[in-house]
DNA sequence: CTTGACTTTACCATTATGGTAAGGTTGAGA
DNA sequence: TCTCAACCTTACCATAATGGTAAAGTCAAG
């Protein structure tokens, strides 16, 4: 299998697929004389995996992890599930972080009239502090 | 007043100083003879903003249009309403994003046992799809 | 005059992804 | 057998906003 059609099976781009090998997140993939890369199931099982972490948020650095926990018959699900709440926490720090942000916007937007004078209170608001 | 002094008036670094003034969200700064940049109160003030504009979480590129905005005495007030305004949704959807994310990962989390054993529901959901 | 604390520019790095260009390969059809 | 389209390869550049470093110049106090 080509990358262009280990692409498609994955639903990961070939660009991204250099990128990951580039950066040891796959071992290096076999190739043709010729130099082309060639994917067997394993390869494509791999790169599904990742697949599914990006879906879930996980980065790159994560998916290392995940994928060394994933290859180690000897793993502690324990790990694991320290590292997805881990990363929950993140994920809840920066949404109560943005939601901070949004009560406080909009507090300042309310109070700008919205019409074709200049007076503004959000821009009041920003030079105010 | 230098450099440090004006990073230290506005909160914003000296490195990020250059680089607004490199990206022209600043115009250029007054030097001395050596090429040292000398800041005068109309300097500090603009940073000031761009300070607190960041600290709303506006991107720079959104931040140069606040500052047009800013500057332009002809101004409609709607006009800094609806970039604001737009800040917001942005915001929010991000929010909602990562709230569906968190959903799901919980779920997910909630399945596995996170004891010394190998199996894992985490590992398991992430392989299914 | 020396020295420490500043300043300057020019780099490199981060995260994950897309784009381009220049060049080699492959396979199908003429 | 030749050619051409559709692949593939690597090596770059770019994104957003920030921090870091290094080499070299400047300033002011002692």
């Amino acid at each position: 299998m080509n990358i262009s059609q280990a692409a498609k099976q994955t639903g990961i781009s070939a660009k991204m697929i250099r990128y990951y090998e580039e950066i040891n997140l796959i071992p290096n993939v076999l190739r043709t004389d010729a130099g082309y890369r060639v994917f067997n199931a394993h390869d494509i099982e791999r790169l599904r995996f990742i697949h599914q972490s990006r879906n879930l948020g996980f980065s790159l650095e994560q998916i290392k992890l995940l994928l060394e926990l994933q290859n180690n018959p000897e793993r502690n699900s324990a790990d694991v599930k320290a590292l997805a709440q881990h990363h929950v926490d993140e994920l809840e720090s920066k949404i109560a972080q943005m939601q901070q942000l949004v009560m406080h916007l909009q507090s300042i937007i309310k109070k700008c009239q919205g019409n074709d004078q200049p007076e503004c209170a959000i821009l009041d608001a920003i030079k105010a502090k």
